[in-house]
DNA sequence: CCATGAGCATAAGCATAACTGATCATCATG
DNA sequence: CATGATGATCAGTTATGCTTATGCTCATGG
């Protein structure tokens, strides 16, 4: 008997062989499906090849064919091969939807603390089938070499990156001095009225070393008394005095009133912020939406940012004028 | 997107996505599959076609092909695919030795209680993945109607069945006499000498049929004082002197030391016990095997009913000659 | 007992799908 | 810039799948 393998067995077969199932007929099979009965004959015929054995019992005559014990056997499995089939095509249809699947994200601190949470929100609110993970990282390298490796399908990152990578761009991300309240008088500060106070900050990455260069290019050669990348210890210990700091807005709370934030003078580049992934690899659904709520979530942090800086001049609320 | 259904999809196709997939290239994965990579290359984008988006990302050049996100969704979907056609063909291995699915056996009461269980154990202990069910009545009508609408696979069947069943022959069950002990001596008892007694008997069925058409044959008109087709109760009701009956060996237990049987004379034909199935339908390997087994169980039953009747010349094993 | 019709199988013919072999364009590499 | 590995594509061939036409089987009803 030249069996060949199930592998090679085509779905529609199976779709026949159901079909004869049901209608007790190879001719009324056929006219449901739209062949011939010749073709559905050779269809089983096909079929019973595949599987070595026959599936029906064709008894002669008028009378309908029956299924064989084996190919009472096989219906079953093949019934739930096909309705997994119509599992699988839904579920891409879902997945064309961004509603299925998977999304990896690279993150970091800033990042989770602020735009993450409302960006998450919103997608697992539009697309409740879509597992999203978020890998975070304060190591710029880490999340490169993970999205260049596919582990991360996007991921948040901060100035330019190599052109293996394709972004977006999110926000502009302004540095702010953080000092205890009345340190300074409210409002900017120049740079070279903090020449001699102990600074903290981040250690080495690429947002510390954009902070550095603008503050060496405005005439501070910075002398870092403490550094970690937990940016509420810095808030903490610029409170308790041991210095002052020099963060990303992002990184600090700026409803805390125990920490006043000054913009520095002259001014110098604030961090920029994108979404990055692998150029020429297609986006899934799910991501390219990703993207969009990111750009709108960041667009609402640049707002915020605009309001705050500088100190929205109290403006009254336009009284309606009495008649 | 002229997107064809997943019903029409080929498993090939899969073979050869999951082959490229694994491989990284299309030529690789067409030389592990025996084509060319212009075959492999045509499959992929018949499936894309299906599917309806790219699977791959080509990079161009010498680079590697990869997964699109959609793709690797499609994978994991085909891969368990792949592995359940894998799973169905061990299945369908397994059906063909008979230790897979499920066998429908219809029985009756002695059956149940003297070949079936036998048979029932050597079949599990040889196959045990086979499924085995059991139906009983002791209505031949009804094991006959499930057994001609397919419910049952295989039925015991009494006598000469229609020509829509096949059988295969197992035993004669002769009737027995079954006495009070004592109440006649020991060995065959005429039928005259019995035809005042009040008989006990079961309902009418064709076992019941041959039974009394073999009793009148011999003279006898019976007089059924109570009828029950529980064996157990007939002979109770022996024992407990409400009369004597006329029973298969089969239904009684020759062991009970607490009635007596005695055949009957002139003798008369016994039950002819079979196993059926419907004619022109194709039986499953498991069907196969049980008949086969229900034939030798049955043979060493017939044996037992040998040696019981005439009791067994108590042959004195051959004592070897002393030199 | 024969005519009828419902049913599947099969052969012949054709259209299409699938595969091969050759060639082209792309692009990383040295 | 030459090279080589890669996928796409085209033309040609083979294989597959379908239709039409026909034959065989067998239950049914005169």
């Amino acid at each position: 008997m030249l069996m060949a393998d199930l592998r090679d067995l085509d779905m529609r077969l199976l779709v026949a062989f159901d079909a004869v199932a049901n209608e007790g007929t190879f001719g009324r099979a056929a006219e449901r499906l739209g062949y011939t009965q010749s073709a559905v004959s050779q269809q089983i015929a096909s079929l019973e090849r595949i599987v070595g054995d026959r599936v029906f019992d064709r008894p002669g005559g008028p009378r309908p064919v029956e299924l064989t014990p084996l190919g009472a056997h096989l219906l079953e499995h093949g019934r739930a091969l096909l309705t997994q089939l119509d599992r699988i095509s839904d579920d891409l249809d879902r997945f064309r939807a961004g509603d299925a699947g998977r999304l990896s994200v690279g993150t970091f601190q800033s990042i989770s603390n602020t735009v993450l949470p409302s960006l998450i929100g919103s997608m697992r609110k539009e697309l409740p089938g879509l597992e999203i993970v978020a890998f975070e990282s304060d190591y710029d390298d880490v999340l490169h070499d993970r999205l260049a490796a596919g582990d991360l399908d996007l991921s948040f990152v901060v100035g330019d990156v190599d052109p293996s990578f394709d972004t977006r761009h999110l926000l502009n991300d302004p540095f702010r001095l953080i000092a205890r309240p009345g340190q300074f008088p409210a409002g900017p500060v120049q740079i070279s009225a903090i020449v001699d106070e102990p600074l903290l900050g981040q250690h080495a990455n690429s947002c510390q070393m954009i902070n550095e260069a603008g503050l060496r290019s405005g005439g501070l050669d910075p002398n870092y008394v403490f550094r970690t990348n937990d940016n509420g210890t810095v808030a903490a210990m610029v409170r308790a005095g041991m210095g002052v700091a020099v963060l990303p807005l992002l990184c600090v709370d700026p409803e805390d009133p125990r920490v006043s934030l000054h913009p520095l003078e002259p001014a110098f580049p604030g961090r920029e912020i994108s979404i990055a992934w692998r150029s020429g690899h297609t986006l899934s659904p799910a991501a390219e939406r990703f993207i969009e709520l990111a750009v709108s979530v960041s667009a609402e942090v640049a707002l915020r940012f605009a309001e705050l800086d500088p100190p929205p001049p109290r403006r009254r609320t336009k009284r309606p004028a009495t008649a």
